[in-house]
DNA sequence: TAACCGTCAGTTGTAGGACGACTTACGTCT
DNA sequence: AGACGTAAGTCGTCCTACAACTGACGGTTA
């Protein structure tokens, strides 16, 4: 067996390289107030002086911080942290679940189960998760609350083959991406679609949202590989949850 | 076939470089077809030595690509294009105009004018702006059109002491962008918050949509310094403008 | 046969040093 | 005071080399 080879792995986060961790880093020192908006890092070849770094990997992690819109590169003078509004950091276009999304806000997170099934998947379904039609997947509808108010409401679907039957209990309750990371299934990437919808059929439960309009997220988690993972729908009761896109050249 | 791309230095737009005209390179021929979904880019070394530039170019260039969500880099094996389903579509996060991104899809576009005026920021616009209050703008109301069909109603304002008057003529009839461009203020960034609206107030002209259901993308404009060069609020019809969105880790 | 396991070539990740291109500040000259 | 040249600092690009990883091939073993 080679299990003791990834619980190595398991060490350094799978899939991350220096670049990347080095970037996470810098991240934390500018979110944590040292370098404010505007304030200019230090130069490359201090950082990797600082690090113990090359300037190669500098030059990734500070390109990868850049294509986040966190900072911008100028040349010949530095490296500048972005501006924005004085709070906004996380962008829609970072891969990360919304429960996180809601506490970094400083909101309370939680989840309610409304329904979870193992049926066949409708045509459209299959089509988006690229299997073949009638496959069983498990279905979840959800609604994710902060501080026990309805921010949306959630409709996941995933291939019953990738979740263990020792998982599905966890489903309802854990946040799809903790659930999938456990399983070793990240999803690096999502395809994500964007729709306005103004519908009475959407929510469920108690504390309905009075206006039925819905911004709509419908996204395909992909894997490094490329294959689909999960395909959700989520409707955001519109004006409880602020979208920031953050769009770079 | 190799093109040496340092020998036009200066016919090269301001604010670019090596790197990222390799990226539209690379980007050109992957949306062309030469390397379909799934497909293996060459090497990073016969990248380099067909271009005739470093490796480390061709690095940040596929890192950019990357970031972008158009390929992904697998240490040790390869760099693949991403999948998705078959269509090449742009990202809402990349910066470009909307004209341009019809354009690319295939369609006519067309801008009408429908309202230009010089008057005092509001004060919602003043602090979008970044500016004091009552300053003048210039504030445009247009439709978009692909085909003939409208795609979108936009609203832009933009600080009169950015636009000389020898350029107002063009604001109404040209690309917003364009215009920018030409004056050397070219954004690079856009902070962007999203909304559903359900109004009857955003529509003029003729052909007007019967639903009144909107995808509402609410935008600031920036340079490079993170000054803010436009305000603009551009309500898409919804169904008929294609929104993807690729986050990533 | 079938599973296992090195080996090896190919590819991306990181390192170090060097120089070019650009920005900024500062001192000099007019 | 204003225009200008100079120099230091910083990012952009190049070169070479090696480490880490992947995938395929073949040999070994149960």
């Amino acid at each position: 067996m080679t299990e003791s080879l990834t619980d190595q792995r398991r060490l350094r986060p799978r899939g991350s390289n220096l670049g990347r961790e080095l970037a996470e880093k810098l991240r934390a020192r500018i979110i944590g107030g040292e370098f404010p908006p505007g304030a200019r890092l230090p130069s490359e070849t201090a950082i990797s002086d600082a690090y113990g770094v090359s300037r190669v990997t500098v030059r990734t992690a500070v390109k990868l911080l850049e294509s986040q819109g966190m900072v911008n590169v100028r040349h010949g003078s530095g490296t500048y942290v972005a501006d924005f509004g004085g709070q906004v950091r996380t962008g829609l276009q970072e891969l990360r679940s919304i429960s996180e999304t809601i506490q970094e806000m400083g909101f309370t997170p939680r989840m309610e189960r409304y329904r979870m099934e193992q049926r066949p998947a409708t045509p459209e379904e299959a089509a988006k998760l690229a299997i073949d039609d009638g496959t069983e997947v498990i279905s979840i509808q959800r609604a994710i609350l902060a501080d026990e108010i309805v921010m949306a409401y959630s409709y996941d679907v995933i291939p019953s083959s990738l979740i263990p039957a020792s998982h599905v209990g966890e489903l309802g309750v854990d946040s799809l991406f903790r659930v999938l990371d456990q399983l070793g299934l990240q999803p690096v990437r999502a395809l994500a679609e964007l729709h306005a919808v103004n519908s009475t059929e959407v929510a469920w439960g108690p504390s309905q949202p009075e206006s039925g309009l819905y911004l709509l997220l419908d996204q395909v988690h992909q894997d490094q590989r490329g294959a689909a993972v999960a395909y959700s729908r989520t409707y955001f009761v519109e004006g409880r949850f602020q979208f920031m896109i953050l769009r770079t050249r």
